[in-house]
RNA sequence: GGAGGCAUAGCUCAGCUGGGAGAGCGUUCGCUUCACACGCGAGAGGUCACAGGUUCGAGCCCUGUUGUCUCCACCA
C-alpha cells in the first residue's frame, strides 16, 4: 500500500485516530490469568475542572508508561475517573445559586443535592472530553466517580470498619475552622502564609494589687479580640519578674472575668513581655495549656467568624472590627501599651485563603497512630519505592508527626457520615443504613449525622474501590495492587499517603509498587499558572494549533520530570519540527518504496546498514533503561537525537545513491534497513507521540492494524556490528573535515571536487571502496580515489588527517597556500593539546597505579592515535612549504 | 524555627553509580543539494555561584559561604 503524504505534517488527523482506537476497544482490559497485568489508577479529576497544563503533564506521563507496557505485551489497565471534590464543587454551586438569589437554606438538603447532581451531569463530562483530546489510552468503560453507588458503599464500609476497630471516634477537639466555607478542614488543608501583623501590648489589672503601683500585668498578642475568651494568663515559673504573681487573679475587661495567673513551661521568657494570655478555645497552644491546668474553654466566635454572645459588647462584630474596637477601648481604659510590627505566619484555608480560626467542635476523627505505622514500614523495608527519592524523607517525616485526621465536614456535597443518633436514649449507631430500632432503648426514631466526609476519605480508597471493593471481585484479585501511582508532589500528603495506609489496612497490601512524583508546569517567567494571575496556558488551544503530539513531547523533554518546567512556545515549535522531521523521513522512504516488501537478509547488509542497525540497537537498550526508572525525558531525548542526527542527517543521506539508482543491487537492503530502523523509532516514539506514529506506521505496512499493539523493540544480538560502527564513525569524521575544509577554502557547495583517500590499512580501504558512492555524496565529490599511499597526489593538496586515513583534496587552482598552512597549524596545535592531555595522565604515577587498567590502555591508545595523526599533518605541512618555495 | 531543592553557553534546561563539558532556542557564515526552510552544512560561545576538603582524577562526593525557590512548623 502506498499513501501520498503531505509535505508537512498536520495534526488534524488526531481526532479521527482516537475515535478509531475507541471503536476498536484497544484500551479496555479484562482480567486474564494468562497475561501479566500492568495497572495505573488515574488520579480522579475534579468534576468541575477544566483541562490545564498540570493535567496534560501528569496524564501524558501515565499514558507513556501505559502505552509502552501495552506494547510490551502486558494486560494494561489505566482506570480513569472523576472526583466529587466536596468543598470546591459545593462552593461553585453555592456561587451559582447566589446569582439566582438562592441560598442553601432555600433549597434544603434534598434540593441542594438534586441541584448538585444536575451540576455534575452538566459539567462532569467536560474534563473527560478534554482529556480525550490529549490522546490518553485509558479504559473509559471503567470510568468511575467517587460518589458512584459502589464507591459510596466502599466509603461507608471503611468508616464502619475503622469505627469498629476504635480508630474512628467522635470528639470535642480544637479543629481548623474556615469562617468563609463554614466548615472544618484537616491540618493538611491549612496553608501557612507570611503576613505583616501587629503585636499588641496590653495590660490586665491585677486584682488585690492594691497599693502596689504595678497593679497590672503586661502581655503581648497578635489577636486582641481573643482576649474575650481568655481564661488565664501564663508566665514562666522561673521568671523573677512574675514569680510573685502566680496564683493571683487578673481581670479581663469588658467581660469582667477574673482569671488566674498560672505558671507553664510553654511560656518563653524572652518573647514579648514574657506573659501569655491563654485562650483555650481558640489556640492550639492555649488549648494544651488549658488541658494541663483545667481551664474553662470559652468560645467567642460564631461559625461565620463574627463574635458571639460571649463577647459581650462586641457581639456581632467581625474579627477585624472587634480587634480595632478593643484596641480603642483598651486605650481609653489606659490598658494599651504599644504595638510592634511583626511578620509571622498565619494559617489560611488552601482553597479560599481565609484565615483559619481554631475552634472547639464536636467532630469525627481518624486515629492515625496505628494506621501510620505500616505505611512507614512499607517504605522503610523497600517494598514501596518513591521517585524521586528525596520525597521519601518528606513522606516519613509527615507520617512520624501525623496527628489525628479530622474527617467531618459541614457540607452537603459528599458522603454523609453513617452515624445515627437515637432520639430516645441518644445512643450512636454506625451502620450502612438507618437502623429500625435502637439496640439500647428500642426507640425507633433516629437522626443521621448532618455532616459529610472529607473528600480525601473517598479518594484514599481509589486504587481498590474502583475495582469493586468491598466485594471480592475478579478485577480486584487480578489488577490489585497496581503498579505505579503518578501524581504531582503537591498532593503527596492529601492523597498518596492516605491511599497507602488505607490500602494496607483494608486490602492488607500496598496499593502500588511505585510512586512517581513530578513537578508542575509554570509560565515562561517561572510563575505558577493560576486563575488569579491569568497566566494559564490552555492545553486545548495548544492542541488545536500544534497537535497533542507536539504538546506531549514538549512536556516531557528538556526537563527532568521531578523538576518544575516552564512553558515556552519555542519548545513547542521544537517538538512540532521534530514530528515533521519524522513525517518527512517517512515520505522519503515511501518515495522510493515500490511496495515490494524486502526480507531481512543480514548477509546483504552494507557497512552503513550495519552501522545504523547497531546504533538503533544501542538506542533500544539505553531508552529502555531510562524508561524503566521513569526517566522519560532522557529517553525521549535519546530517541530524538537518534532520529534526527543519526537516521536523518547521516543514514538517509548515505543511502541516497542506492535509492536513486533503480538498478542498484543494494537498493532493497537499503529500503529494508530504513524501514526497519524507522519502524523501530516509531515504536519507541509511540508512547510520546501516539497519533503521528500511528498514522505513519499504518502507511508503512498493512500487516498490522495498529502500532498500539505492535511489539515493543528489544535489544537484538544479531544487530551488533562493532567493526562497522567504528568504520562509519571514521567516515563521518572524514566527511565533516572535508566539509569544513571546503567552506574554509571557499569552495562553493555546488562545486564537485576530487578526493583521494589514503590509508595503509586494507580494511579501511575496503570499507571506503564499499561506501564510495555514499562517501562521495556526503563530501560533495565527483570522484573518490582510494589508494594505499600518497603517490601521485599533488603536494599542494589540502590534506585532512583522520584516525587511520588521510583525505587529500587536490584543489590546486583554488588553494591559498598560506591559508592551508594556517589551517594545518591549527590542526597540529589541536592534536598537540590532545596529546599533552593524554601525556599528563600517563606520566602521573598515581594515575598509573590507581586508575583502572582499561582506562590507562585507552589513554595510551589515544596518545598513539594522535601521535600518528600529528606526524601526518606535519609531513603535509612540510610538503606544502617545500612546494611553495619552488 | 526546622528540612530540602536549585545555582552549568546570551535564554530555558540536560548531565546515570567521579575518568576528555551537552541539547533546544538565539547568534555568525554558507546553501532554492530532487524527504523536510517546521530544512541542510560549518562555526562562535562555558574559571560548571564562591571558598575550602577528600581523590591519581571533582560539574558530580564532603564542609562552609552567598543567592534563589519550595515544603514543614502550635512561639503569644
Amino acid at each position: 500500500m502506498r499513501k501520498e503524504l503531505d509535505k508537512n505534517y498536520h495534526p488534524h488527523l488526531e481526532e479521527a485516530i482516537y475515535q478509531r482506537w475507541l471503536e476498536k476497544n484497544y484500551f479496555h482490559a479484562e482480567p486474564d490469568g494468562s497475561r501479566e497485568p500492568y495497572t495505573i489508577m488515574m488520579p480522579p479529576a475534579n468534576i468541575t475542572g477544566q483541562l490545564h497544563m498540570g493535567h496534560a503533564l501528569t496524564f501524558t506521563i501515565q499514558d507513556v508508561l501505559i502505552r509502552r507496557k501495552r506494547m510490551q505485551g502486558y494486560n494494561t489497565l489505566w482506570l480513569p475517573g472523576t472526583d466529587h471534590a466536596a468543598i470546591s464543587t459545593e462552593v461553585k454551586i453555592v456561587d451559582s445559586m447566589i446569582k439566582e438569589g438562592l441560598t442553601k437554606k432555600d433549597l434544603g438538603r434534598e434540593g441542594f443535592l438534586a441541584r448538585a447532581w444536575k451540576w455534575k451531569e452538566e459539567y462532569g463530562g467536560t474534563i473527560v472530553r478534554q482529556l480525550k483530546s490529549l490522546g490518553v489510552s485509558c479504559d473509559w468503560d471503567r470510568e468511575r466517580f467517587t460518589m458512584d453507588e459502589g464507591l459510596s458503599r466502599a466509603v461507608l464500609s471503611t468508616f464502619i470498619h475503622l469505627y469498629e476497630k476504635g480508630w474512628i471516634y467522635r470528639g470535642e477537639k480544637l479543629i481548623n475552622w474556615c469562617p468563609h466555607c463554614r466548615t472544618t478542614i484537616s491540618d493538611a488543608e491549612v496553608e501557612h502564609e507570611e503576613r505583616d501583623a501587629l503585636l499588641y501590648y496590653f495590660r490586665y489589672p491585677i486584682e488585690d494589687g492594691g497599693e502596689n503601683e504595678n497593679a497590672w500585668i503586661e502581655f503581648a498578642t497578635t489577636r486582641p479580640e481573643t482576649m474575650l475568651g481568655d481564661t488565664a494568663v501564663a508566665v514562666h515559673a522561673e521568671d523573677e519578674r512574675y514569680k510573685r504573681l502566680i496564683g493571683k487573679t487578673v481581670t479581663v475587661p469588658f467581660v469582667n472575668r477574673s482569671i488566674p495567673v498560672i505558671a507553664d513551661e510553654y511560656v518563653e521568657m524572652g518573647f514579648g513581655s514574657g506573659v501569655v494570655k491563654i485562650t483555650p478555645a481558640h489556640d492550639p497552644n492555649d488549648f494544651a495549656v488549658g488541658e494541663r491546668h483545667g481551664l474553662n474553654r470559652i468560645n467567642i466566635l460564631n461559625d461565620d467568624g463574627t463574635l458571639n454572645g460571649a463577647a459581650g459588647p462586641f457581639a456581632g462584630m467581625t474579627r477585624l472590627e472587634c480587634r480595632e474596637k478593643i484596641t480603642r477601648e483598651m486605650k481609653r481604659l489606659g490598658l494599651f501599651v504599644k504595638t510592634e510590627p511583626l511578620r509571622h505566619a498565619v494559617g489560611v484555608h488552601d482553597r479560599c485563603h481565609e484565615i483559619i480560626e481554631p475552634m472547639i467542635k464536636l467532630q469525627w476523627f481518624v486515629k492515625m497512630e496505628q494506621l501510620a505505622k505500616p505505611a512507614l514500614e512499607v517504605y522503610q523495608s523497600g517494598r514501596l519505592r518513591i521517585f524521586p527519592e528525596r520525597f521519601g524523607k518528606i513522606y516519613m517525616r509527615w507520617l512520624e508527626n501525623i496527628r489525628d485526621w479530622c474527617i467531618s465536614r459541614q457540607l452537603w456535597w459528599g458522603h454523609r457520615i453513617p452515624a445515627y443518633y437515637c432520639q430516645g436514649c441518644g445512643q450512636t449507631v454506625i451502620a450502612l443504613e438507618a437502623p429500625q430500632t435502637c439496640p439500647g432503648c428500642g426507640h425507633g426514631v433516629f437522626k443521621q449525622d448532618e455532616d459529610t466526609l472529607d473528600t480525601w476519605f473517598s479518594s484514599a480508597l481509589w486504587p481498590f474501590s474502583t475495582l469493586g471493593w468491598p466485594d471480592k471481585t475478579k478485577d480486584l484479585a487480578y489488577f490489585y495492587p497496581t503498579d505505579v501511582l503518578v501524581t504531582g508532589y503537591e498532593i503527596l500528603f492529601f492523597w498518596v499517603i492516605r491511599m497507602i495506609f488505607s490500602g494496607l489496612e483494608l486490602m492488607g497490601e500496598q496499593p502500588f509498587r511505585d510512586v512517581m512524583l513530578h513537578g508542575i508546569v509554570r509560565d515562561e517567567f517561572g510563575r505558577k499558572m493560576s486563575k488569579s494571575l491569568g497566566n494559564g496556558i490552555d492545553p486545548l488551544k495548544v492542541i488545536e494549533q500544534y497537535g497533542a503530539d507536539a504538546l506531549r513531547l514538549m512536556l516531557l523533554t528538556g526537563n527532568a520530570l521531578e523538576n518544575d518546567t516552564r512553558f515556552f512556545e519555542a519548545r513547542l515549535e521544537t517538538s512540532r519540527n521534530f514530528i515533521n522531521k519524522v513525517w518527512n523521513a517517512t515520505r522519503f522512504l515511501l518515495l522510493h518504496f515500490d511496495g515490494e516488501e524486502p526480507d531481512e537478509n543480514l548477509s546483504a547488509l552494507t557497512v552503513m546498514d550495519k552501522w545504523i542497525l547497531t546504533k538503533m540497537n544501542q538506542l533500544t537498550a539505553a531508552a529502555a533503561e531510562r524508561m524503566d526508572r521513569y526517566d522519560l525525558g532522557m529517553a525521549a531525548q535519546m530517541i530524538y537525537d537518534f532520529v534526527w542526527d543519526e537516521l536523518c542527517d547521516w543514514y538517509v543521506e548515505m543511502i541516497k545513491p542506492r535509492l536513486y539508482d533503480p538498478a542498484n543491487a543494494e537498493k532493497p537492503t537499503a529500503i529494508w534497513t530504513l524501514k526497519t530502523v524507522l519502524t523501530t523509532a516509531l515504536k519507541l516514539l509511540h508512547p510520546y507521540i501516539p497519533f503521528v506514529t500511528e498514522e505513519i506506521f499504518l502507511s508503512l505496512q498493512d500487516r498490522e492494524e495498529t502500532i498500539l499493539l505492535s511489539a515493543w523493540p528489544v535489544f537484538q544480538k544479531k544487530y551488533v556490528f562493532p567493526a562497522e560502527e567504528k568504520a562509519v564513525e571514521r567516515m563521518k569524521d572524514v566527511v565533516r573535515k572535508i566539509r569544513a575544509a571546503r567552506l574554509d577554502m571557499n569552495v562553493p557547495p555546488a562545486k564537485k571536487i576530487r578526493v583521494i583517500l589514503v590509508s595503509a590499512d586494507l580494511d579501511i580501504r575496503t570499507f571506503f571502496t564499499g561506501a564510495r558512492s555514499a562517501f562521495a555524496l556526503l563530501a560533495g565529490a565527483q570522484a573518490v580515489v582510494i589508494q594505499p599511499d600518497r603517490s601521485g597526489v599533488d603536494a599542494g593538496a589540502v590534506s585532512l588527517v583522520a584516525d587511520g586515513a588521510v583525505a587529500y583534496l587536490p584543489l590546486a587552482e583554488l588553494v591559498d597556500f598560506e591559508k592551508e598552512i594556517e589551517r594545518l597549524n591549527r590542526e597540529i596545535k589541536k592534536l598537540a593539546v590532545e596529546m599533552s592531555r593524554a601525556q599528563a595522565k600517563l606520566s602521573n604515577e598515581g594515575f598509573l597505579q590507581k586508575a583502572p587498567p582499561e582506562l590507562i590502555a585507552e589513554e595510551r591508545e589515544k596518545w598513539n592515535k594522535y601521535n600518528t595523526m600529528l606526524a601526518k599533518a606535519e609531513e603535509q605541512k612540510n610538503n606544502i612549504l617545500l612546494r611553495a618555495s619552488c
